[in-house]
DNA sequence: ATAATCTTTCTAGTAACTGGAAGGTCAAGG
DNA sequence: CCTTGACCTTCCAGTTACTAGAAAGATTAT
């Protein structure tokens, strides 16, 4: 399978597979005589894995943990919890911090008359 | 006022006040006999104004067009809604994606019994 | 005079890709 | 056999908005 085939099973595009394998997420894909790489099922699971943690938002290092668990038969559920966990905290810190920029942002756009003239409550709270 | 107080009435750090007159966003500082950067209120005042815009998530490129906004006396209120408005609607489009998320990632998180075993349901949604 | 605390410029690194150039390979059609 | 087009390769640079650190000069306090 060539990195193509391999780029639409999993999702990806063809250079960030690629991107994948040089910062070692993946393994390096093995080659073909003319120097193509040649991927298997394998691999493909493991892009989509990266592909759907990305997703969710883990960074490229929790990724890389959480591919460590999900190959790793020894595992602990309660590793696996403890980061899944930890995101779950920062999408919530980052949820109540956009819900109070929108609130004043929706208040603010919603007092500006949004006509001709220069007077503008946007720009008297940011100045 | 050399560059730290100037910083401090900014409430920005110092790398990032050169950072702003570097990219152009304020005019460069004049300079003292040494070579000292020399800021004035009117060029703090805009940093303080830059602060809070980027407080709000405005890219540095809405800071500059909000900047030119702030400055100018023929400014139109329909202008500088437009953006705020655009950025609106930036944050609830992700507030709503933060939602979808949050909920996946913690109805998933709940079903893991997070012990010493190896069974999860996180490794295998992902996975 | 000396030490501590500024300040300067410069380079390079961060996160996670993405775009593009220059060139090699492969399969199909004429 | 040749060409065309779609693929593939590597390498370099750019993106966003800073931040870290080094080397060296200036200022201030003691």
């Amino acid at each position: 399978m060539n990195i193509s085939t391999a780029s639409k099973l999993a999702g990806l595009p063809v250079k960030t597979v690629r991107y994948y394998a040089d910062i070692k997420l993946v393994e390096a894909a093995s080659r073909s005589n003319a120097g193509y790489r040649i991927y298997n099922d394998v691999t493909v699971r493991k892009l989509i894995f990266i592909r759907r943690s990305r997703a969710f938002g883990f960074t490229i290092e929790e990724c890389r943990a959480l591919l460590g668990l999900y190959q790793d038969k020894n595992r602990t559920s309660a590793e696996v919890k403890r980061i899944a966990s930890k995101r779950l905290e920062e999408i919530e810190i980052k949820q109540r911090e956009l819900q109070a920029l929108r609130d004043e942002l929706k208040h603010l756009v919603a007092t500006c008359l949004g006509n001709h003239r220069p007077d503008c409550p946007i720009i008297d709270y940011l100045g």
